[in-house]
DNA sequence: TCTTAATTTGAAGCGATTATAAATTAGAAA
DNA sequence: TTTCTAATTTATAATCGCTTCAAATTAAGA
C-alpha cells in the first residue's frame, strides 16, 4: 500500500475528510521527507500548488498525521520542530554548525536501561542523538547558525 | 573546591563582575539542578531573594555559565531549554506526561558511529535520551502536560 | 574617591506555534 | 443532483520562550 493510498485509509478510518490541501501537505512530506522539514518549509512547498493554504493548515495536517502515526515528530532543540514520514525507530546525526540532519538506520546494541536506573518508569523509547560537524562545515569557517 | 568558588574563579578568570544577581542565579541552579530547571523557574527561585531581577539577566548568567562550562544545556524538543549543573557526560530519561527528568549515569558501550554511517560527519558527541512514564503518572489519568 | 567598562534592567521585538471565529467545503443523505 | 451539516480551512490575533536594545546602575581597579 502507498503512502498515499495510506494516508487515505487513516483519514477515512477516523470518518475525517480528504481534502486537497491533506493530499498535497502529505505529498510535499513524502518527497521532502529525507530533509526533515520544519512546517515553514512544508507551507513554501505546498504553496506552489495551491498558493492559499494557510500556515494553520499546515500545522493542523502535521499535528493530524502525527497522531494517525503517518509521520514522525523530531525535536532537537533548534527552536523548532522537524518532520520525518519514516516512522521506523532510529537515530539522528545533527551537525551543530548548520543543522543538518541525517537518519542513522541502525540499532545499537545495549542501549537498554538498566531496572536500577529506571527510578521505576516504564520505558517506552529511546533516541540516540549524534552530534558533530557535517562534511560541508568542515570545510568553511565556523559561523555558527545556532 | 566548591561549587561556589568555582563561579568565582571562573568569572575572575575572564575578568567579569561578580555580582549578587550571579550569585544568587548560581546558587538556584545549584539547589535545583537535579529537577533541571527552565530559565523561569530560576527567575522564580531568585526572586525570592532578589524580587527585582530580571529575566533578562537570568538568560544572560545562564549564557555565561554554558560559555563557561559550569553549566549544561538540555534541549529535548519541550519548546524550551532546561539547565543542569552537572556537566559531565551522561544521559537523560524524560516522562513524556508531565515533563519529570532523570539523569541517567552510565555510559552505554556499543553506541559508536560506523564510519560507513557517518556520511563524513566528525562526530563529537552522542545522547541517549529514553521515554517513558514515570511513577506518578502511571498512577494518574492520562492527562498529558504536552 | 574616581573612573569606566561591565552589568543590569525594562521595554520592545522576534520566530515558532496555537487559539479563535467566520467562511468554505467534503461527502453523506434525501 | 441537490441539500445539509459537521469538518475543515482561512485570516487574524495571541502566546510562549527567548533575544535585542539603549539607558541607568555598579563592581572593582587606579
Amino acid at each position: 500500500m502507498s503512502l498515499e493510498e495510506r494516508l487515505v485509509t487513516a483519514l477515512k478510518a477516523r470518518g475525517k475528510k480528504v481534502t486537497p490541501q491533506r493530499r498535497f501537505i502529505f505529498q510535499a512530506l513524502e518527497k521532502e521527507s529525507h530533509r526533515h522539514p520544519t512546517a515553514e518549509e512544508i507551507l513554501k512547498i505546498v504553496r506552489k500548488t495551491l498558493p492559499d493554504v494557510s500556515l494553520t493548515t499546515v500545522y493542523n495536517t502535521l499535528h493530524n498525521l502525527v497522531e494517525m502515526e503517518l509521520l514522525r515528530q523530531v525535536d532537537l532543540g533548534e527552536g523548532m520542530t522537524r518532520f520525518d514520514t519514516n516512522t521506523d525507530i532510529h537515530h539522528h546525526l545533527l551537525c551543530k554548525r548548520c543543522g543538518r540532519l541525517e537518519d542513522i538506520h541502525r540499532q545499537f546494541r545495549g542501549v537498554a536501561l538498566p531496572k536500577e536506573d529506571a527510578r521505576g518508569f516504564v520505558v517506552t523509547s529511546h533516541q540516540v542523538i549524534f552530534e558533530g560537524v557535517c562534511p560541508d562545515c568542515q570545510t568553511t569557517t565556523p559561523t555558527l547558525k545556532h
